[in-house]
DNA sequence: AGCACGCCGACT
DNA sequence: GTCGGCGTGCTC
């Protein structure tokens, strides 16, 4: 008997199968799954590898092929599904089999925590000149080069050493041996999950509700499963929809995941579950540690607990029998991985689901315009529940135009109105929220005097600024000079937005001095703790003023807020980005939603210096289908998904001009030998950040409407990619629909 | 990833 | 020659 084995090292030359003789006392044993021990290369080094199949026939010459050693003890089998799935995820998103396995296998009890290795230089400066003269003499050429290295800067990241200098394991082995350095690697550690005890109300379904439910259980209870789109208003009780047809699935046998973005995963959510379904919910989260995951998964395949809430790798939880997938807040955009394979949650929890015949729950106030237009097509079914569930009112809104501002006179960051506000909550003992919302701004250039932002004639997207003053677009390169006046007003005011929280806070306490204030962002809130200590302390009255990015209008509710003050809503709007105007609704519309949740009413203020964009205005009217239809509008004008499908391939190297050099040859190798009816191909461009840490990237862009088309497309630049030697020290990413 | 093999310049 | 060191190719 012969065993097709994944090996557990990830690299292109070694994705893929390669086939051991099974020993005859485990034959009985062996199954698709199992993680084995195996005897690999010249040295017959034991490593791990994945079981993917059995056949009784050799495929490769029998004098090759070894025999497996054993069968890894302490590790659980996975599914077959589970490898049917890995394989599903290297096809639609691009990645190795074993970088696929590794995700859909939550438990690792040889836990990689992406530990950092660097090496670092042990001598003094004298005893590393000598040794670098005597490689030199010696004409031991990496030597030289890594020590040479080292003498400028003694601490080097691995990686760095590796593909930048083009340095070997051997070499650094060998000054290790020497005594010259020393390999340190930094641990990363994870705090336990701490829990307190709340108690909540529970609450009666509104008829809307119960609509809802009865809709989703009659299609159940027929074996009809299908993707249902709630989408609910801020407060009108999609978590009680889930909960009861949670119930109703439970009933039946079956198991239930349910995905929420992990920002939000805190103990007030987890704790509703707890309530209604007691000790057969688990919760997944990425601090957990290994041994706390690997009881998570024992627990689900054994049937111990039938629901597993969790951020999106709770997916790959084991369970046998999985009848729904629950994915609430599903416009985040948490749920697409950031490493490989870059799965989108939504669609790989689609494809589970119609893999097991479950039903999928996608929740939202403000859906992805891509799950809209899927409901609005009939892909998936619409559910609406425009009523709110309580006795929650909407907050009044206000758009505030900050030219006019400035042409009055005003240059500060807060507007008169905004300002008047404030002074009056801090009389009336509430709380106020500013809300600096920077996601994605790298440097667009906007009139400070009309509102125009300087936008790429091709792609409609913002041009943002480089070094030497140079306008650019990151989705086809697209080059414009230095602006010094506005083409469209002649106003000199062209700049782009600059501050950041701390200034608004500065200007609070110039402006407030007697208000207590809090600041939170990355800079205040190093770990989890001190988000959360920060919240806890804002809610619990301690401070007057919260001044933040887009953490604090996630999650948290605060009754005492009356005031919520957006102070630039321009920011997010123009990230180079085709998703900015999403992006942008749906952080206002939370926003406003953040402010009066409870009985008293509650204002917001949003500070904008194009009052007139249909995201804002949309926003401000708190109504989705207005914003929707205008943006739908413009992804079909200019093919952007879920009107087109886009491929976004990413080329990053620690060398430039190889880089650029690779770039070009591979759109070269798209345009002249990848013609495709309906292909277009932008680019390359830089990346939005063209250099993180010494490596350079750029973007290519390729355009079809059929998402297949560009899976094809993928696979024959991966292999080209892999058989071009140019592309050695050139790694390639690829993101569809991303 | 890590081991073996073949090539290349320096040294006995 | 031959030895230490590097780059390349292969691994069932």
């Amino acid at each position: 008997m012969y065993a097709d084995i994944i090996i557990d090292i990830s690299h292109e030359q070694l994705d893929k199968t390669f086939q051991y003789a099974v020993p005859e006392e485990l034959e009985n044993t062996i199954d698709i799954g199992m993680t084995v021990d195996i005897p690999f290369g010249a040295g017959n080094r034991i490593i791990m590898g994945y079981v993917v199949g059995l056949s009784d026939k050799p495929k490769y010459p029998v004098d090759k092929i070894k025999y497996l050693v054993d069968v890894t003890k302490g590790r659980v089998c996975v599914e077959s599904r589970m490898i049917k799935l890995a394989a599903w995820m290297k096809h639609n998103y691009g990645s190795t089999m074993n970088q696929a396995m590794k995700t859909v296998i939550p438990v690792k009890d040889k836990v990689k925590q992406k530990e950092k290795k660097s090496v670092n230089l042990v001598v003094d400066a004298g005893t590393a000149n000598d040794y670098l003269e005597q490689f030199r003499k010696k004409n031991a050429k990496a030597r030289y080069r890594l020590l040479e290295a080292l003498i400028n800067e003694p601490v080097i990241d691995i990686d760095i050493i590796k593909s930048k200098l083009n340095i070997t394991q051997q070499t650094i082995n060998a000054l290790q041996e020497l005594g010259i350095v020393e390999v340190k690697s930094e641990e990363m550690y994870r705090n336990p999950v701490r829990a307190s005890s709340l108690t909540g109300k529970t609450v009666k379904l509104n008829e809307q509700q119960q609509d809802a439910v009865d809709r989703i259980i009659l299609d159940y209870d027929n074996n009809i499963y299908k993707t249902y789109l709630l989408h609910g208003v801020t407060g009108s009780g999609k978590t009680e929809v889930y909960m009861d047809v949670i119930e109703h699935v439970l009933n039946k046998g079956r198991q239930v995941i349910v995905l929420i973005p992990e920002i939000a995963l805190t103990f007030q959510t987890v704790q509703r579950f707890y309530r209604r379904f007691g000790d057969s919910v688990s919760i997944m989260n990425s601090r957990m540690s290994k041994g706390e995951r690997y009881d998570q998964f024992l627990r689900a395949q054994r049937g111990d607990i039938s629901i597993m809430i969790g951020p999106r790798s709770a997916l790959f939880t084991p369970f046998s029998n999985i009848g729904l997938i629950v994915i609430d807040e599903e416009h985040e955009t948490a749920y697409q991985s950031e490493t490989a394979p870059r799965y989108h949650a939504r669609e790989t929890a689609i494809h589970i689901a119609q893999e097991s015949g479950a039903s999928v729950i996608l929740g939202s106030a403000t859906p992805s315009v891509e799950s809209y237009y899927n409901a609005l097509s009939g892909k998936y079914e619409l559910i609406s529940l425009d009523k709110r569930a309580g006795d929650g009112r909407l907050a009044k809104v206000d758009i505030v135009d900050l030219r006019e501002e400035l042409r009055q006179g005003n240059r500060t960051i807060f507007s008169r109105k905004l300002r008047e506000l404030i002074a009056d909550r801090l009389k009336r003992h509430e709380q106020t929220m500013l809300f600096l919302n920077k996601r994605g701004v790298a440097g667009f250039i906007s009139c400070r005097s009309c509102g125009k932002v300087m936008k790429c004639p091709h792609c409609d997207v913002s041009l943002t600024e480089h070094a030497n003053g140079c306008l650019m677009c990151h989705y086809c390169g697209y080059t414009s000079p230095k602006i010094t006046v506005c083409p469209e007003c002649g106003s000199k005011y062209v700049l782009g937005f600059r501050a950041g929280t701390e200034a608004v806070e500065q200007q609070v306490r110039k402006d407030f001095p007697q208000a207590r204030v809090l600041r939170m962002d990355m800079d205040t809130t190093k770990g989890k703790e001190g988000h959360e200590k920060i919240l806890a302390e804002f809610a619990n009255g301690n401070a007057d003023i919260l001044i933040g990015t887009q953490m604090i209008v996630k999650g948290h509710d605060f009754p005492n807020v009356t005031l919520m003050g957006v102070l630039a809503a321009d920011m997010s709007l123009y990230a180079s980005d085709f998703r900015a105007s999403e992006r942008t609704f749906q952080l206002l519309t939370q926003a406003a939603g953040r402010a009066g949740r409870a009985e008293k009413n509650g204002e917001v203020v949003i500070q904008t210096y194009t009052p007139e964009h249909f995201s804002i205005v949309s926003a401000a009217k708190q109504d989705y289908n207005d914003f929707y239809e205008q943006e739908i509008a413009y992804r079909k004008l200019m093919a952007y998904p879920p009107a087109g499908n886009m491929m976004k391939i990413m080329l990053s190297s620690s060398d430039e001009d190889m880089l650029a050099k690779t770039a070009g040859t591979l759109k070269v190798y798209i345009d002249t030998q990848c013609i495709r009816p309906g292909l277009m191909c932008i680019g390359p461009a830089d990346a939005p950040v063209y250099k993180i840490k010494d490596i350079y990237s750029k973007i290519i862009y390729a355009k079809h409407s059929e998402r297949d088309e560009l899976a094809d497309l993928y696979e024959k630049l991966d292999s080209y990619v892999i058989g071009n030697p140019d592309f050695r020290n050139v790694n390639v990413q690829y993101d569809i629909n991303g």
